[in-house]
RNA sequence: GCACCCAUGGCUCAACUGGAUAGAGCAUCGGACUACGGAUCCGAAGGUUGGAGGUUCGAAUCCUCCUGGGUGCACCA
């Protein structure tokens, strides 16, 4: 809302500048340091003191005396070495506010994919994984706000050694058949959860059951035989409870890209082609990667001083590693690859999947339920969520496409990469992955591992958090029909966990602890919603008291201007800084900003709630005023609410 | 060895990307009118921002070195 302004302001001083020294000059906009120094400040003096060899105090002077000002200014004054501080008219901001939409879409819309939750289909999902899908869900959300096509992918590596490991499990270890295996009762992640930390212990015993794997890795690969049918069951079971997991938080996808369907389109070889016609590809004829195609690093700046500055794309026996085919992935992005997948819809959710085959040959296959498949892939910039352990191979990736001569794709292919999240002591302990002997207190956090089963399973946390819900529901003693109070448990759980996701930096480890996430009160998603209830109960009392429980923007406007004291304007004018905050997260890719808004806005709220009541107070207009911030408050907090992905019941 | 990330009150984190008095939440202690619902609010206590230099009118923020922790540097993803 605040831009509108701002940009306005900017136009004004602009013309200004032009009508009076016939100089072209870009105006900036500020939120000064401190409120008595008004709301907006324009420090264009200063700069134009340079150009006109003048003082700046006397050129700002000049500037505002027969300034142009809409009427949502209330006061301009020349300050300092000569900015002129804006001071607005907090009830007409108000005004605007109620009117007018918290975003405006620039007309500069992108098309964007966002690729994120990427979980090998072999086990169960963990919290790792939650923050990864809440940080690409919110971000998708912030960059749809803000006026782009965003289109949401999820990879699957359905012929990796991860899914090839609990293959082994299930055919080697377990020795059971397909039937069998399509047989087992969820949850069926749980099962491949236990399943895949045996395998790991299983191959330590005795190295030589490696083989196994290798074999299970090439039926894989080239899609033949009993393993790879087995692989597909498996990974189609494990993907059906991921997305199941992530749907209880209000998580969906658009698109899910399957390693197989890049391997079974032969995506790689056209890759392949490009990298060795430009040369950015060599065979390698001795040394240790002999017979590997390579990608020499040794130019790159950002590789120096490695020690094997080669990358393998492809392998000496002939297949392509994650690189190669990422790079061939991300040329579809980009839509660069000349050729496309074929689609089918997945069926549950309205989801597509890549397919290798076009099944029938129907280019545009229709949706089951008669839509058009959207056109999927040709993307303007590309945003992969990825945890930031592996930054290394994604810069692998983009030099690749850069090598490829598609340097301005290159640099629209963004890693968003995120820390992980590890246990705390506590945390481990509890779970009985650290015994009490090995204390010492700095036993530090204890990193999560699929492959040694050390994790907590997501679906056990928001378990978990619901039944916590339940019982604090309870204690308020609201009695809640069952189905009612089922609702209302799983959404707060959804949001308390959302927000614990998101308040963190990115670059910062998340020491997962039960205490901290089960904690509804403080810094949690729960006093967000809770902040919403209380404003919305107002209204409701409002009503049954008889008085007004809406206010027009005209009416705001009308209102006596002494009547907004600094507490509810610093509420009002952090609800209209809203779109700065969302447009500085959608730029930096740092998610947190918004959680924190959210945050400050509920923090200033349930101040003002406390010292000005709305009932009770006799004065019509001093009512009317409280009743007005409460409105913005609400309006704000509902946008930042859906940004973030947190439901707002009614009541709790 | 090289590269990246982190280090802020007992704990978990902020600090609008270089701005003035370093802010919140947990935990601790003390309070809140017969309540627009205590999942709240007000207050107290707690900090020479890991250390040493440097740049700057101004540094938690930028630069250099050091210390401690994490991660990465596969023909695994």
């Amino acid at each position: 809302m605040l831009g509108e302004f701002r940009r306005e302001l900017a136009r004004i001083f602009e013309q200004r500048v032009r009508d009076l020294y016939a100089i072209d000059h870009t105006a900036i906009v500020e939120v000064p340091p401190r409120r008595d120094l008004g709301d907006l400040a324009l420090p264009g003096a200063l700069q134009l003191a340079r150009d006109l060899k003048r003082n700046p105090r006397q050129i700002g002077e000049e500037i505002a005396a027969e300034l142009e000002l809409p009427d949502w200014v209330r006061e301009v004054k020349v300050q300092g070495a000569g900015f002129l501080n804006i001071y607005l008219d907090r009830g007409s901001v108000a005004a605007a506010i109620l009117s007018r939409p918290l975003f405006e879409a620039p007309e500069s819309g992108q098309k964007i994919i966002v690729e994120h939750t990427n979980i090998n289909p072999n086990k169960a999902a963990h919290i790792g994984h939650l923050r990864n899908a809440v940080l690409g869900d919110v971000l998708s959300r912030v960059l749809r706000a803000l006026g782009h096509r965003v289109e949401i992918q999820n990879y699957i590596d359905d012929t990796g050694v991860q899914l090839a490991d609990v293959v082994v499990g299930f055919l080697d270890i377990r020795g059971l058949s397909r039937d069998q295996i399509a047989a087992l009762p969820e949850p069926f992640d749980y099962y491949c959860w236990d399943l895949y930390a045996e395998v790991g212990a299983w191959y330590a015993e005795d190295e030589s059951r490696l083989e196994h794997r290798r074999a299970t890795l090439q039926a894989l690969e080239h899609d033949t035989g009993e393993r790879a049918e087995v692989a597909r069951l498996i990974a189609r079971r494990v993907v059906k409870r991921h997305l199941e997991t992530m749907a209880r938080l209000g998580i969906g996808y658009d698109l899910l890209t399957h390693e197989g369907a890049i391997l079974g389109r032969n995506f790689f070889a056209k890759a392949f082609e490009q990298l060795k016609a430009r040369g950015a590809v060599k065979l390698e004829e001795s040394g240790k990667n002999v017979g590997c195609w390579v990608m020499p690093l040794a130019e790159s700046e950002e590789f120096a001083g490695l020690e094997d500055p080669d990358k393998v794309i492809v392998r000496s026996d002939g297949t392509a590693t994650y690189v190669a085919k990422d790079i061939a992935y991300q040329m579809w992005k980009f839509g660069l690859l000349g050729d496309d997948f074929g689609y089918r819809y997945w069926d549950e959710a309205g989801i597509w999947q890549t397919v290798a085959d076009d099944e029938g040959g129907d280019e545009r296959p229709l949706a089951a339920n008669g839509e058009k498949r959207p056109e999927f892939g040709a993307a303007e910039r590309v945003i992969n969520v990825i945890d930031a352990r592996q930054s290394y191979l994604q810069k692998v990736v983009r030099v690749g496409l850069e090598r490829l001569g598609f340097e301005s794709q290159a640099e629209r292919s963004i890693h968003f990469a995120y820390e992980m999240v590890s246990l705390s002591t506590a945390a481990a302990r509890q779970l009985g992955f650290l015994s009490d002997e090995d204390d010492d207190e700095d036993a530090g956090s204890l990193e999560m591992s699929g492959r040694k089963g050390i994790g907590v399973k997501a679906d056990d946390l928001i378990d978990q958090l619901i039944d916590k819900s339940r019982e604090e529901i309870r204690t308020r003693n609201r009695e809640l029909p069952d189905d009612e109070l089922d609702a209302l448990a799983a959404d707060i759980a959804t949001a308390a966990l959302r927000f614990f996701m998101t308040k963190a930096t990115t670059t910062r480890v998340i020491a997962f602890d039960f205490e901290e996430a089960l904690n509804f009160e403080g810094e949690s998603g729960p006093y967000l919603l809770y902040s919403l209830v209380r404003a919305g109960n107002i209204w409701r009392r409002l009503e049954q008291e008889g008085l007004a429980t809406e206010i027009t923007p005209e009416q705001v406007t009308e209102l006596p201007a002494e009547l907004w004291q600094d507490d509810l304007w610093d509420l009002v004018y952090a609800v209209a800084q809203t779109d700065g905050r969302v447009e500085a997260a959608g730029e930096t890719l740092e998610i947190s900003l918004v959680a924190r808004h959210a945050l400050d806005l509920a923090q200033k709220f349930n101040a003002l709630y406390h010292k000005h009541p709305i009932l009770q107070e006799k004065d019509d207009n001093v009512r009317a005023v409280r009743l007005a911030t409460t409105r913005v408050f609400s309006t704000g907090m509902r946008a930042l609410c859906d940004l973030l992905g947190l439901p707002t019941p009614e009541r709790m």
